[in-house]
DNA sequence: GAGTTTGAAACT
DNA sequence: CAGTTTCAAACTC
């Protein structure tokens, strides 16, 4: 509510936004201002199921059912989201007990904001076939929901911790916090599943197993969530890798969803072969890495019920944990959260095979819970905001929102929820309210991380704070000038900004300027770099060929860095320039305006040689850039969480793309696994530090997921600084860590230019 | 860490 | 739209 003007204000920028589900679910979430969400809300479903739509071949008939499905899912969620989101408000404390209760309660409440006109009851799903392509959009719709936290943490571990405590109502909700990153062990966990569960999706899925989660459970939506998110995460994740821009999430189709959950299922499924667990090959993934995981453990449930739980749990205890971890760190290095992944495991691990019915039942719960936490991170988001700002942009926002979700979670502060115990919720929420009200849940933290941290995650050894985001100082982080305000985030511990403004406290202030600069520029918010990526894997399919094909939208103005340093938005996010740049001199090493690639085969046949060998430098010199950070392989990875960390150039890029490329193949493979082999190692950090696994744990996921979230360069400001991976030398990256980078690089990088611009 | 450079964002 | 100022990051030392 707040004032009358700010409301209209808003009220106004919804209505332009209605297009983005995030928004709308965030609307409806939010009890601040619920007029304005109804209004915006009602869309919600509308939205995204219609944003869905266009990527799979037949929308609408998918849009129907989905839409029934989220209704009821959404009624779920904006219950849970409800009470989150008004916790955050007052910052009352609110898991533990609100959830219980909170469900009911805000199932009263639900009704009145959200009314997203769908029946939410009947039939969820429809035939198999049906269900599959319904799944897919669900997940996306989800996505789009998940776009804010929640999607984290709805996480099977919810379901195996409470199997193993006792069923208190207060532990529940409070380990649901702690679930949220359970959750993404879980996912990742799932390994074997999960290729079954991509094949699954492709295929379509077992009309079954996916009929008795939603079915069977009164949080169908929990379930159905699962369900949906399992494959779609994984293929937006993928995507997310791979695109750079949100964009290019509107433009896949589902024909391309389906080619990447193959493609990552074939590699999963080497990974397999080798002996390593699906989990860390997922991992790897960017944002969709926690809610993929979990999704898939979802999966696993309800098509075995709780066979499929006990698996996702015993593996995911060890190497679920280090994906996880290698996600966090990516985005952020400090998880201490994750810890307590550790010992609930283990627990799952006992209980699980027991009791699947009760687990099942439990999950339910606790998936609702956790849904309610995710709630909250969305909200954290100004995203949710902005998407709506933009209708086009909508897509494109979403993509970020995924993409903070992805858990970057570090967050200093975080809450050593985890394991600990599970300290009363309301503590928590009000601890970490202090810093920020994201606390309660790590998603909404990690949301905001995701971004800007990345740039320079590399005080990872140092402090576990050490990500640090944006540093302002007099634009109190309210204009683009931050980065944090820019990608669509609120300030948190990291963030060494002055006077801040762009805090969770002050949303109505954040939302209103939002929008101001919106209705300046409806493009503000807008992912920078736009990726075509409707051919893209076909048309890339090799490399070879151009170069790049995202491009940054506005194109840039350098004139004295010639498009060589990060100064030039272009170079920072990887991409080459365009026609759009006005920049002089342009030596963009991602491609120059004039379409020139440096690539090393161009090189030779341009004239510069030079150029070559700098776009070769490039690259190196981008990941690296100008600190000279160091960092082991990681550094590429963590600095990269934020944009695209890694240059969206596919493979070519044009220096040396053969090198990275075979490498990045090559590497993930051996890659993935390695970290997981240890199998009882993985745990053991505990929290860590990015830095300290940095190489082993890290590489491939955690690149993998951080491009993704930042892909949409909207959403996370630029990444700054990246620490050079050793890239640069091929030999090294395809070894480990490359792997699982390359094929994502590879994958993303689409193709044609976009033009659309 | 301080200081410089840079180009986007904001302002006029 | 251009010119100027402001700003915070990128970079340098
Ligand atoms: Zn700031
Ligand atoms: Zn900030
Ligand atoms: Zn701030
Ligand atoms: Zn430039
Ligand atoms: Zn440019
Ligand atoms: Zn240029």
């Amino acid at each position: 509510m707040g004032t009358p003007d700010k409301t209209q204000q808003i009220s106004s920028a919804v209505s332009k936004f209605e297009d983005s589900p995030v928004f709308n679910y965030l609307n409806s979430l939010s009890p601040i201002k619920p007029v304005k969400s109804t209004d915006a809300a009602q869309p919600f479903s509308s939205l995204s199921f219609a944003s869905l739509p266009s990527i799979f071949s037949s929308p609408q008939v998918n849009y129907d059912r989905e839409s029934r499905f989220l209704q009821r899912h959404q009624e779920l969620d904006l219950k849970n989201a409800k009470d989150q989101s008004e916790n955050e408000g007052e910052i009352t404390p609110v898991n533990g007990v609100n959830n219980t209760t909170g469900q009911n309660e805000n199932g009263n409440e639900l009704p009145g904001n959200f009314d997203i006109g769908i029946n939410a009851g009947e039939t969820f799903i429809g035939p198999a076939d049906e269900s599959l392509e319904f799944v897919i959009e669900l997940s996306q719709a989800l996505k789009y929901d998940c776009g804010s936290p929640d999607c984290d943490s709805t996480s099977p571990e919810a379901n195996a911790e409470r199997i193993v405590q006792p069923p208190d109502g207060l532990h529940l909700l409070q380990h649901s916090e702690d679930h949220e990153s359970k959750g993404k062990r879980d996912v990742e966990g799932i390994s074997g599943q999960n290729r079954e569960l991509m094949q699954f999706s492709l295929d379509g899925l077992d009309s079954k197993s996916t009929e008795v989660l939603i079915f069977s459970s009164p949080n169908d939506a929990i379930a159905f969530r699962g369900l949906v998110q399992t494959s779609p995460d994984t293929s937006s994740s993928l995507l997310a890798s791979m695109v750079p821009n949100a964009a290019q999430h509107e433009i896949l189709t589902a024909a391309e969803n389906r080619q990447l959950l193959l493609h990552q299922a074939s590699t999963l499924e080497q990974y397999e072969t080798e002996g390593h667990s699906f989990l860390s090959s997922e991992s790897h993934f960017p944002d969709g890495d926690g809610q993929t995981e979990m999704d898939e453990c979802f999966n696993n449930n309800k098509g075995g019920d709780a066979k499929v739980l006990v698996p996702c749990g015993s593996k995911m205890s060890a190497d679920l944990y280090r994906g996880i971890r290698r996600r966090c760190l990516d985005f952020e290095p400090a998880q201490p959260n994750r810890k307590s992944y550790d010992s609930s495991l283990a627990v799952q691990q006992v209980n699980d095979n027991k009791e699947s019915q009760d687990k099942r039942h439990i999950l339910f719960n606790q998936g609702v819970i956790s849904t309610e936490k995710r709630i909250l991170p969305g909200i954290g988001l100004h995203l949710n905001a902005l998407t709506s700002s933009s209708k086009t942009l909508k897509h494109e926002k979403l993509l970020p929102d995924p993409s903070s979700q992805l858990s970057t979670a570090d967050q200093e502060n975080l809450n050593p929820v985890n394991s600990e115990n599970e300290a009363d919720p309301a503590v928590k929420s009000l601890q970490l309210m202090e810093y920020d009200p994201t606390s309660a849940s790590m998603s909404y933290e990690e949301i905001n991380q995701l971004s800007p941290q990345k740039k320079r995650h590399r005080d990872l050894s140092g402090e576990p704070d050490s990500c640090k985001r944006c540093n302002c100082k007099k634009s109190k982080c309210l204009k683009l000038y931050c980065e944090c305000f820019a990608a669509g985030i609120y300030c948190i511990g990291p963030c060494a900004c002055q006077d801040c403004l762009n805090k969770p406290i002050h949303e109505e202030i954040v939302l209103a300027t939002r929008k101001q600069i919106e209705s300046r520029n409806p493009l503000a918010f807008a992912p920078k770099v736009i990726r075509s990526s409707d051919t893209m894997s076909e048309t890339w399919d090799e490399l070879n060929k151009t170069p790049a094909s995202a491009r940054h939208k506005r194109g840039c103005n350098c004139k004295k860095s010639n498009c060589l340093k990060k100064y030039c938005e272009c170079y920072q996010e990887g991409v080459g320039c365009s026609i759009n740049c006005r920049c002089e001199g342009c030596k963009n090493a991602f491609g120059t305006k004039d379409g020139t690639i440096l690539a090393g085969a161009d090189c030779e046949m341009e004239e510069d040689s030079e150029k070559c060998e700098k776009s070769a430098v490039d690259l190196e010199a981008w990941t690296a850039d100008g600190q000279k950070n160091m960092e082991p392989n990681n550094s590429v990875l963590l600095s990269m969480p934020s944009e695209l960390n890694r240059p969206v150039l596919p493979m070519g890029f044009p220096p040396k793309a053969k090198q990275l490329r075979s490498s990045l193949v090559g590497s993930s493979y051996s890659i993935r696994l390695h970290h997981r082999t240890g199998g009882s190692g993985l745990l053991s950090p505990g929290l860590k530090p990015l830095q300290s696994n940095p190489e082993d744990e890290f590489p491939g996921i955690l690149y993998g997921d951080a491009p993704t979230i930042g892909q949409t360069k909207a959403t996370s400001p630029t990444s700054k600084r990246v620490s050079p991976p050793h890239v640069d030398s091929g030999s090294t990256l395809g070894q480990r860590s490359g792997g699982r980078r390359v094929i994502l690089r590879s994958i993303p990088a689409f193709p044609s230019l976009s033009s659309h611009d």
